[in-house]
DNA sequence: CGACTTATTGACAATAGTCAACACTCGTGG
DNA sequence: CCACGAGTGTTGACTATTGTCAATAAGTCG
């Protein structure tokens, strides 16, 4: 978006929300009233089966905005959990609404941005349904390292801020299924483990196993 | 959607496009100018790897709307393949904003249109994730015949319009799988394959298998 | 410091994939 | 109208990948 829409936006802007870690934004089934720009600390997204069986369906850092799912029933359709000391600021939809039917580039980029996120999603549909185990890391970790680099983080040196069940969740996997994968790619020299950090060794290696997709 | 919106919508639909079976409505990478309303038949949408896999996104039948994924880049990031002859009409993208700038009704729905279809795919993410091959099949077949019903066909009798290996890639799964979990729900009795006709003997027992997901 | 959560690793089991043979279907052209 | 052939579907035997269970180690937080 351009800095005029941009400032439009933070126009809408009413209040910001502190979250403690582990706590929840918005709950399934929330009523829904606004969608949420991360401005501090970091998400994630769970869907939640009638069974009780549960998935995280992303994960979202500065900048990204998230409760897009809400709109179609007014009501929430995931949830949100902290995962770190969080900060978000809320931008109301019906006012979102209103500000679109007279600026043009808003309108317009409100469209892109409920598209990219269709984007994203049958980008993970590829990843759980036609790749292997270690495919499926590899992207993640990639995935990962450009979201960090275009935020100006390292690219190479991640801290996660997920446990391996909340990986292997993301990613279709059982936690020791990530935990051993993450120590054969270390056996192999592709990356270093230390606990929740992760040192990519061998970006290009990597990007090979991932298939190209990043 | 109201009547009075789809009204306004049919005034947007300059010309209708035939495709023959197996023809491309359009492909990856082609300029995104409209989104396409289902008329007649069906169609599957496809994602591709840049390594060459590919998995199909999709199954869209009358009433579906299709090419939402476009709107991000101008360009589809899918391909559309009709699956039996089908008949679509366009909604040109740019004329769509420009009536959803005046009509308040039809912008939320264009937006709510956009938001269900962010939810239909976290719904296939928990599939691909977190369930097994036969709860994955259940819940197809359990989909397919709400999605007749609502269109006035039998709920029970479905007449499958893809081959197994599609309904694999849907599912993630290898088309030999699909084949024998068809003919294991035979043997116990929940359903009668005939080819591509499906009879659905036992919605309770499927609704089960499928963990209460339909 | 100590309780609890999170992570690693091994042994084994289950699920789904691979390869291969064969049967069936459907549309086409003789 | 029938025969042929390509594409589609079924089934079996075997393999590979990932999951399960369990024991232990390492972190983390009050």
């Amino acid at each position: 978006m351009d800095t005029a829409d941009l400032n439009l936006l933070d126009a809408l802007v009413t209040h910001r929300t502190r979250l403690k870690k582990g706590a929840a934004l918005y709950r399934v089934g929330d009523p829904f009233t606004a969608l949420y720009a991360i401005r501090i600390g970091s998400c994630k997204t769970t869907i939640l089966a009638e069974d009780g069986r549960e998935q995280i369906a992303g994960y979202h850092m500065l900048g990204d905005i998230i409760g897009l799912d809400g709109i179609s029933s007014d009501r929430h359709g995931c949830e949100a959990i902290a995962l770190e000391d969080t900060e978000v600021c809320a931008l109301p939809f019906d006012q979102l609404e209103e500000l679109a039917r007279t600026v043009t580039s808003l309108q317009h980029n409100l469209h892109k941005f409920l598209s990219r996120e269709i984007g994203v999603e049958q980008h993970v549909m590829l990843l759980l349904g036609s790749m292997r185990a270690e495919e499926r890391l590899a992207v993640f970790l990639l995935n990962l390292s450009d979201r960090y680099r275009l935020r100006g983080y390292s690219a190479t040196e991640l801290v996660l801020r997920m446990t391996r069940e909340e990986i292997g969740s993301y990613l279709g996997l059982k936690l020791e299924t990530v935990s051993r994968l993450l120590s054969r790619l270390q056996e192999e020299g592709l990356l270093q483990v230390q606990g929740r950090t992760v040192k990519l060794l061998d970006l290009a290696a990597l990007r090979q196993l991932a298939g190209r997709h990043c």
